[in-house]
RNA sequence: CGGGGCGUGGCGCAGCCUGGUCAGCGCGAAUGCUUUGGGAGCAUUAGGCCGGAGGUUCAAAUCCUCUCGCCCCGACCA
């Protein structure tokens, strides 16, 4: 094609100046027939496939103009819900002084995901992977007064945290774009108020994307603070699992997933018995051994905190630790389970031996180990066993959390009802912050009678390349991606089968140019290539509409509609396409 | 960081164990002719320091050592 036609074709501009119509002829779209060797994930090859991503490095993704289109609507869609709720767009710098870092207490907390670097003096600064100690700086310099609240300030801009292990493609990405929203408060209520804002923005986000999503209670993990929520894209290979309740309107991630009421494990008590029990290193082993519930067999296990001090946790056989409570019960201090040399060296016996009877190291016990009576523990020995202990008479518990992970059909912790499990993608991230930031780094205002208060935060998070991601994740086949409308790069792929039919060519461009001026947008595929390769690539390209124009189909005057989703085929007078197009585009948009 | 795997034209791979016509295959790219409603056929062509460094050997993609990168599983995490 020569270039007075392509600048013909990229005229009309939408309000963003993005151009309504491309030509597959230059338009930068990569596609590839085979799939990448180094992806795993449907959605991580077909970005790469589909032409929307390129890798640079691990976890380091170039985002291609097709992605980038996808993402500048996801952006805007952003942009309306949350202007429309009086949040400002700013943008803060990606590098920030380490001394930040200190002062807010997260410079060993966020550990060695912290991206640092020096400058040329040989100052420490980091590439910013979330920019609480930047707003919360720029607020207590420039915000005094109650009168300057409610203030709810947002940024859509690059982060960087060194993943341990990226994968997934831009999926769990190091480099990667997210939109985060910062609220400042002067009371709890007004906080409140700024929390629904933002939650109910979200729901209306995701929900025009047409997404289908959960929205669960989270823990508000390492940025810290009281209360959060998170929103789940459902999607087979999610990271996390999400737990639903039958009955009432419960849900949470599994990690914060409480339990309330449990079925404990009573009985007569017993003895105390020294048994043997060659060869039971783990639960299973010695439940069959001993012909006993794995219930009633308690777990040992040897956990180090930050500082190094251990604590030896008590969980019943059949159930697993949750971490993150157990960080939650000891105020947040990471905990990691000891190495086995390590819990060999502290407690004198093997891991799978390790007793709670007359342990010197603090003992912390999940709440059904409680009102056990004859449980099965370690003696301390090798190949030997206690059964018959209780708790208090045989072994001090020095305090009891809810510390198991929850699992399907464990009693809902609001209706007692049963607990069903999903998988899902966090897209977003809500979270009351408190006084956390505003505390450290000296955030307050004067209020109405002339206190001083600290301003009350919360941090609001929607990771862009994700969602696109996750909406893959969810939406495709094994021919392509399948967009959502309102995500979809363009929204009309325009084939004509003959291209070197002048009159037919003629009459492409003629309702190429009736599209977009119904405001439709269109990837013409205007290439010189056989049919079965056009339909191919717009089946991987995964536009909503694929309109097609062929000599059969002109010679009634109509084009075919086939619909991406459904499969749905129609023919359309062509004269009249692109206005049954826009109604359909347009209800799709509702 | 621990365990496993992989680096060979743009992409996907074979060759390595048993050193020596092993530098090859498919896709892709280019040119020509034919073809044209579901990834066409034929012909021709271009393109590779076999991840890097060192070593063993008459001889290394192949064996040894070190190193860099990537992927998977785990701990960790938005």
């Amino acid at each position: 094609m020569d270039r007075e036609r392509e600048r013909k074709l990229l005229e009309k501009l939408d309000p963003y100046g993005e151009p309504y119509g491309q030509s597959l002829l230059r338009y930068f779209v990569p596609t590839q027939k085979e799939d990448p060797a180094d992806a795993e994930l449907v959605s991580h090859k077909l970005m790469i496939r589909a032409g929307l991503i390129r890798k640079l490095a691990g976890g380091i993704y170039s985002y291609l103009p097709f992605m980038l289109r996808s993402m500048r609507k996801l952006e805007r869609i952003i942009r309306s819900a949350l202007n429309t709720r009086g949040a400002q767009e700013l943008l803060l710098p990606a590098v920030q002084p380490y001394e930040l870092w200190r002062e807010s207490g997260r410079d060993k907390k966020y550990g060695p995901e912290l991206l640092r670097l020096k400058d040329r003096h040989d100052r420490d600064f980091v590439i910013g992977p979330t920019h609480e100690e930047v707003i919360t700086d720029i607020i207590r310099h420039e915000i005094h007064s109650f009168r300057d609240l409610p203030l709810n300030l947002y940024q859509i801009q690059t982060k960087f945290r060194d993943e341990i292990r990226p994968r997934f493609g831009v999926m769990r990405g190091r480099e990667f774009i997210m939109k985060d929203a910062y609220s400042f408060d002067e009371d709890e209520d007004s906080a409140g108020k700024s929390y629904q804002d933002m939650y109910d923005a979200y729901t209306e986000i995701f929900s025009r994307c047409g997404l289908n999503f959960a929205t669960v209670e989270a823990d508000s993990g390492a940025i810290g603070g009281s209360y959060s929520h998170e929103f789940m894209v459902l999607a087979e290979s999610g990271e996390n699992n999400l737990v639903f309740c039958n009955h009432c309107s419960y849900a949470a991630n599994q990690e914060k997933a409480e339990l309330l009421s449990y079925k404990f494990i009573k009985g007569q008590k017993g003895t105390l018995e020294k048994v043997y029990t060659p060869n039971c290193r783990h639960v299973d082993q010695l439940a069959k051994f001993l012909k006993v519930p794995e219930a009633t067999i308690i777990k040992s296990m040897l956990f180090i905190a930050e500082d190094n001090s251990p604590y030896l946790v008590l969980i019943p056989g059949h159930r697993e630790i949750n971490t993150i409570k157990l960080q939650n019960a000891l105020n947040g201090v990471p905990m990691r389970l000891a190495e086995p040399n390590e819990a060999e060296s502290i407690m004198g016996v093997p891991m799978g031996f390790v007793t709670p009877v007359g342990a010197k190291v603090p003992i912390i016990a999940d709440n059904m180990i409680k009102e056990m009576a004859q449980g099965v523990v370690g003696t301390g020995e090798k190949d030997y066993h206690f059964i018959g202990a209780a708790p208090g008479r045989d072994f001090t518990v020095h305090s009891y959390f809810d510390l198991a992970l929850a699992t399907e059909g464990d009693p809902c912790p609001r209706c007692g009802g049963e607990l069903s499990f999903k998988k899902g993608i966090e897209v977003g991230h809500v979270f009351k912050l408190g006084t956390k930031y505003s505390e450290a780094l000296g955030a307050k205002v004067t209020r109405k009678d002339g206190s001083e208060t600290p301003i009350i935060m919360g941090c609001y998070g929607i990771g862009i390349g994700r969602t696109i991601a996750a909406s893959i994740e969810q939406s495709h086949d094994k021919d392509g991606i399948i967009w959502p409308v309102a995500l979809s790069p363009f929204e009309v792929a325009l084939i004509p089968l003959q291209v070197q039919n002048d009159s037919l060519m003629e009459k492409t461009y003629k309702l190429f140019n009736e599209l977009i001026d119904a405001t439709l947008e269109v990837l013409i595929d205007d290439r010189d290539e056989r049919p079965g390769k056009k339909f191919k690539d717009a089946d991987l390209l995964g536009l909503p509409y694929r309109v097609t124009v062929s000599e059969k189909s002109l010679a009634k005057d109509e084009c075919e509609l086939k619909e991406r989703a459904s499969g749905k085929i129609t023919m359309l007078p062509i004269a009249s396409a692109s206005e049954y197009l826009k109604a359909l585009r347009d209800k799709a948009l509702n």
